[in-house]
DNA sequence: TAATAAAGTTAGTTTAATCTAACTTTTAAT
DNA sequence: ATTAAAAGTTAGATTAAACTAACTTTATTA
């Protein structure tokens, strides 16, 4: 059984591994940076996940998620978004609130909680900020999604999930009006500083390249 | 904020003085034992409680709890008997499975969370195994209940609570057809070892003293 | 009341997870 | 091809929570 310490630094592994992309491999520098801790804090906890068959990792080399390594980390990230769905669906909390409180519940062991607990919310397939939700087998549905900012002028789309998940960013979506399944239209781009120019329910708005960066769409 | 392993000696601390009774204080050795701890373990934690002022305590004297130990203490046990009806009514959990996952969960913190989930669960006043809900306040409903080792033979009395709450006792009671909230005839008691017959569900059944001293009951 | 037992404390050790400071290896730039 | 910067590692220290062994205080009992 894994300490939350191992859980968290083999979550973070499995961010950062999609992020980089295939079998790239991550770097000690960029584990200790996403987890907030110092390289050497993170150089130990690597011999140890090493030790324990979760990584492959040799001295001045990339970290790879072993098969193991891999099922047990979807497992963890399967029971944040199950957690973050139920705060949402079920005791009316907003979908800023919910990630730190699923930060702490993603912890709990019991297989069976999991479970019953997926069956309870019937299944979802998402989470409140459109993120996909592994199912018992470790795997989900990945939406061919890109970023806001990659639309063309004069397109339309579909937010289907955010990327930053901070309470300040998600309570500025919510101010322009703006939530999961809403229709974009992009209505002009800057040159000098790519902010650009969106409607949303007949509202326009003029965005940054920052805000267009996390917030995901699908073509409509 | 408190870390786990306080929470759990603060935990303990509430039973151990409800046990022992008003003013009278707990052990060292006691609490060591309550927690499956040293003797010298549970002294080292003592002082940093003192530190904290959740406890009045002097070597070689017994343990009282603060008023904000008291405090800190019943909020747990809101928590964990909260997770517990949770489990049991709306994710189908036995009640012999709840409490292993609630001294997990009781440790989540977030005050808005405890809120929204006695509202979910619609302010419930007693857990699955009859023990009562602390409120917000930390004030719980007392019943005036007695054991069934204590009704005398002809008398009828209902199972209001399990003081025991292992698995291996739980189940047993299921076992007998005995659930909260039913009715208990006693039929007899043998001297010898102060084993009974009772009458549950006009089914004639003999248990040990030490079976009726795990089943809490009011007269009916 | 003196001896013995029980209860409680202290000192020193261990493990996990963190840190700082110093060192080594790899990568990038001139 | 050197050199400087970035990335990564090692050594040694710290803190929390546990332990064992030895000691002290309090309670019990002969
Ligand atoms: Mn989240
Ligand atoms: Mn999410
Ligand atoms: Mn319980
Ligand atoms: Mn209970």
């Amino acid at each position: 059984m894994l300490s939350i310490a191992e859980e968290n630094y083999i979550k973070r592994l499995v961010y950062l591994s999609l992020e980089n992309g295939a079998g790239d491999g991550v770097g000690t520098n960029e584990l200790a940076t996403g987890l907030q801790v110092k390289p050497s804090t993170a150089n130990d906890m690597l011999k140890k996940l090493r030790q324990k068959e979760l990584i492959d990792y040799e001295k001045y080399g990339k970290i790879h998620l072993t098969e193991l390594g891999t099922k047990i980390g979807m497992e963890i990230i399967r029971k944040h978004r199950l957690w973050e769905t139920f705060l949402y669906e079920k005791l009316e909390f907003t979908w800023d609130e919910v990630h730190e409180v699923a930060e702490q519940l993603e912890h709990i062991q019991s297989e069976k909680l999991v479970e019953k607990l997926d069956k309870f919310l019937g299944f979802p397939k998402f989470d409140p900020h459109g993120d996909p939700i592994p199912n018992q087998a470790g795997e989900m549905q990945l939406l061919a999604k890109k970023m806001l900012a990659a639309v063309n002028v004069g397109e339309q789309c579909k937010m289907v999930a955010v990327k930053d998940n901070s309470a300040v960013f998600l309570n500025y979506v919510v101010e322009l009006g703006l939530g999961i399944n809403n229709q974009i239209e992009v209505l002009s781009k800057q040159d000098f500083d790519d902010s650009m120019e969106i409607r949303i329910n007949g509202k326009t708005n003029r965005v940054s390249k920052k805000f267009a960066q996390n917030i995901y769409v699908i073509a409509d």
